[in-house]
DNA sequence: GTACTACCTAAACCTAACTTTAGGTCAAGG
DNA sequence: CCTTGACCTAAAGTTAGGTTTAGGTAGTAC
């Protein structure tokens, strides 16, 4: 059993963040002792999924619907799992785009790279890529597309 | 030349948050006929910018920095490069981070259906791993590094 | 000439996820 | 005893990134 400071110094989190999680929910089972919380192995297992989850873009309200499935038992397991698959998907889906938003930003530093090397003068020169030779204008399109 | 009605169609963006962009800063050479705006291409290209900022994590007032660094010229090509760089870090780390997250939640897909499978009764069987035999457990735990 | 559409502004409103504040309990140490 | 530290609550405040509202202008279609 841990004491809502321990938890907080155990995963880098406000205590105030703890109470707020707690507030809204995402302990349901969390014991008190004389009013004083008692984090117990479910509930420092329950923080590592809320991490997973809030880490995957879900909102806290939805964290709390989980977490009530939990308590409920084996008979949701077919919800919580399709959750997890849908959550997935999104974290799939967010490392595509991210990837191409990498690209950008690479691009974008080889740019700066070679306009510094090169001294051009153009002003907001890097916003007209009509302007640039063509060798660079492709890699400037795939960067975009 | 665009209005801001076709900007918002080009970028399925609402032409209310095109506005805000604009009353933040981040088209600082848009110009306006008879108090419409006219989006050209330096605009546009500059909502692609932004765009890739955003997702990079940039908040607007930082974006709104960047913009007044493409106005003064060439004198900020070392600044605007660094700016790029410390983006590319940032969503490199964060990449890392949804890997990470991504790996859990494929255990958690995999554990649930494993236990739909075998009908098990635990409650809040998901946040005890040590009752999982080793190889199970093995699998949790590099889910969990 | 009037209805419709697309544009404009300023300012109020909204939401999520916290954080801060103000005031209170309780156990241990000096 | 009384002060210090760790806990507690309810409620107000904060921030970013918009969205909505209320009221106004300007060009075209009938």
């Amino acid at each position: 059993m841990y004491t809502i400071g321990q938890v907080s110094e155990m995963f880098n989190l406000p205590i105030s963040t703890l109470r707020y999680y707690d507030k809204e929910g995402l302990f349901p089972l969390m014991q008190r002792q004389s009013g004083i919380r008692q984090f117990g192995e479910t509930e420092v297992e329950a923080l590592r999924v809320i991490e997973c989850l809030k880490a995957s873009g879900l909102e806290i309200k939805d964290i709390k619907k989980f977490m009530e499935w939990c308590v409920e038992g084996p008979t949701t397991y077919a919800q919580r799992k399709e959750l997890f698959e849908t959550r997935k998907a999104a974290v799939e889906a967010e490392m595509i785009q991210l990837q191409k938003t990498l690209d950008m930003l690479k691009f974008k530093c080889w740019y700066y790279e070679t306009a510094i090397k090169d001294g051009s003068e153009d002003k907001l020169m890097e916003m007209i890529p009509d302007s640039l030779p063509s060798d660079i204008k492709k890699m400037y399109d795939n960067a975009h597309s």
